[in-house]
RNA sequence: GCCCCCAUCGUCUAGAGGCCUAGGACGCCACCCUUUCAAGGUGGAGAUCACCGGUUCGAAUCCGGUUGGGGGCACCA
């Protein structure tokens, strides 16, 4: 897997290297990962450090590679940073240039979009002219004089390219169409296809496994190799994924960044799952599966052709099933970080229950627990007394049927103050009164909670304690009994 | 424009010639459960398997074409 750090771990990445990892595991192989950093202005190590942090998280390990961002390798075939690789592209680069593989190409930008724009007109693919292949020495002197400074290209070889795709089968590219392509830039630094192949064949990569958008690459490759005179390695083209618009996925029209994902609570485990099955299933109806039985069953040669849509739906479906498999320890282990320190752990650990089939998301908790920590008064001033009246029901009779049930919660001690007594005595008191369960609820919850929809009633009474349930509902009687005017 | 790839419910997918009057899941709708919201349960709508030809006793599955979609054609990766 070779990511290049010029932006945040992307989706798409992470289940490129989802599935070499899935396929590295399945087949006894070993799983390389090279950082692709020879875009220097665009390159950076905190963006290094997204990806490797973010794989990471994911479960992804390497057996090969940066173990950290901007640190030490692990492997035989380091450096695995290809900043760090550059006379062995310098040497390869010149080897080509010494066997007449490649070439010298003087053109200014300029030059080049002036030839673009006529084979446009002519409707032709856009290509290099290999004009510079045809130059006297004396051109050539009179560039350097003029202190033009010259890319290398490739003279690719007007032949065609067949090759036997782990996932497409046989494709077949006409390398007459591509035309000599740029292998190392003016200033010196290599591009991404001539380094690409080196590496590979250096650090002894036997299958690559990238995206699609990297098909038509892949001839470029193959007469780099064979330029070379490596060993042609087995490549594997997965399917993008695709926007709503089926589009590859970006950033301008989709969440693309991993680490976003992670900071709205999303658990790996069902990041993993669900990125699993966009392109690929175990031919079963079997859907749930961890990193371990994905790498047990996963075959490179099933992933599906086609591109597939991210649904945000569905995985928000899966983080729901992945969050109600935990225990109540790890939830409440997992849900600490999204929620405020004022909260302590015991809190934490005793609102899981309340939350758990309720939770989307981790970061969907703070707001469903904000009235645990929120004050009296802050909780108070999110409601409008009129919004405590049931239907038909007026500001006396609310307030009275309130005060009644408070009177008898304020009979109960702190210690019976426990979710199944508080239910059965507030059922007990409703019943009394004639009232209906959720008629006297719904007050109840607005007046203890400032929302309407909320974790469970008795259990939410449970975790504020008789003082602060004793001290809202006085505050919402007040409030009824404010609005309600004068009492006859 | 040129080259390449792809094509089963809205979405993710099962399907490798008869098991398919096409199965599952998400989403959607209804009902049940229920103090709200969820979760859970039950049921439902939803795909003439893009289209047209062919091969075959028989095709979603094989072949050809058409259409549609996507990707690539950089001194980005």
């Amino acid at each position: 897997m070779a990511p290049s750090p010029t932006g945040p771990l992307h989706i798409g990445t992470a289940r490129t290297s989802l599935y070499n990892f899935l396929f590295a595991r399945h087949t006894g192989g070993t799983y390389v990962l090279r950082i692709e950093d020879t875009d220097t202005a665009r390159s950076t190590v905190e963006y290094e450090r997204d990806i490797i942090d973010n794989l990471r998280w994911l479960g992804i390990t390497w057996d090969e590679g940066p173990q950290v961002a901007g640190g030490e390798d692990i492997g035989p075939c380091g450096p695995y940073r290809q900043s760090q690789r550059m006379e062995l592209y310098a040497r390869e680069a010149d080897r080509l240039l010494a066997s007449g593989h490649a070439y010298h190409c003087w053109c200014t930008p300029e030059e080049l979009e002036a030839v673009r724009q006529e084979q446009a007109a002519r409707k032709e693919a856009p290509r290099y002219d290999g004009r510079c292949l045809r130059l006297t020495d004396a051109d050539r002197e009179r560039f350097e004089r003029e202190g033009r400074q010259p890319v290398i290209r490739l003279k690719v070889p007007p032949e065609v390219i067949r090759f036997d795709d782990l996932i497409r089968g046989e494709v077949e590219f006409d390398n007459a169409l591509l035309g000599d392509f740029v292998i190392v830039r003016a200033n010196g630094v290599p591009l991404y296809h001539f380094v690409v192949v080196i590496d590979d064949e250096a650090m002894g990569i036997t299958h690559v496994v990238r995206g699609e958008d990297h098909l038509s690459n892949t001839p470029k490759h193959i007469a780099l190799i064979r330029a070379l005179g490596y060993t042609q390695p087995r490549f594997g083209h997965i399917p993008l994924i695709l926007n709503p618009d089926r589009s590859k996925m970006s950033k301008r029209k989709s969440q693309t960044a991993i680490t976003a994902y992670r900071e709205e609570g999303y658990l790996p485990e069902a990041m993993v799952n669900f990125l699993a099955f966009l392109g690929w299933s175990p031919g079963t109806e079997e859907e749930i599966f961890s990193l371990e039985q994905l790498a047990d069953r996963f075959e490179i040669a099933s992933v599906h052709k086609g591109g597939a849509v991210f649904d945000a739906e569905r995985l928000n479906y899966l983080n729901g099933v992945y969050i109600r498999n935990l225990t109540d320890d790890q939830l409440a282990l997992r849900l600490r970080p999204f929620l405020p320190e004022a909260l302590e752990d015991a809190s934490v650990l005793r609102a899981v229950p309340l939350v758990k089939e309720r939770l989307v998301r981790l970061a969907d908790a703070p707001e469903l627990l904000a009235f645990l920590t929120e004050t009296d008064a802050q909780v108070s001033a999110l409601y409008e007394p009129d919004a405590l009246l049931p239907k038909g029901r007026s500001h006396a009779e609310v307030a009275s049927a309130l005060a009644t049930v408070r009177d008898a919660l304020a009979a109960l001690g702190d210690a019976d103050f426990a979710a199944d007594l508080l239910e059965t005595r507030s059922r007990a008191i409703g019943e009394e009164m004639g009232w209906k369960a959720g008629d006297l609820f719904r007050p109840l919850r607005l007046a203890l909670t400032g929302r309407s929809v909320t974790p469970p009633l008795f259990g939410s009474m449970e975790l504020l304690g008789r003082e602060r349930v004793l001290a809202r509902i006085d505050a919402a009687i007040g409030k009824l009994v404010e609005a309600g005017g004068p009492t006859t």
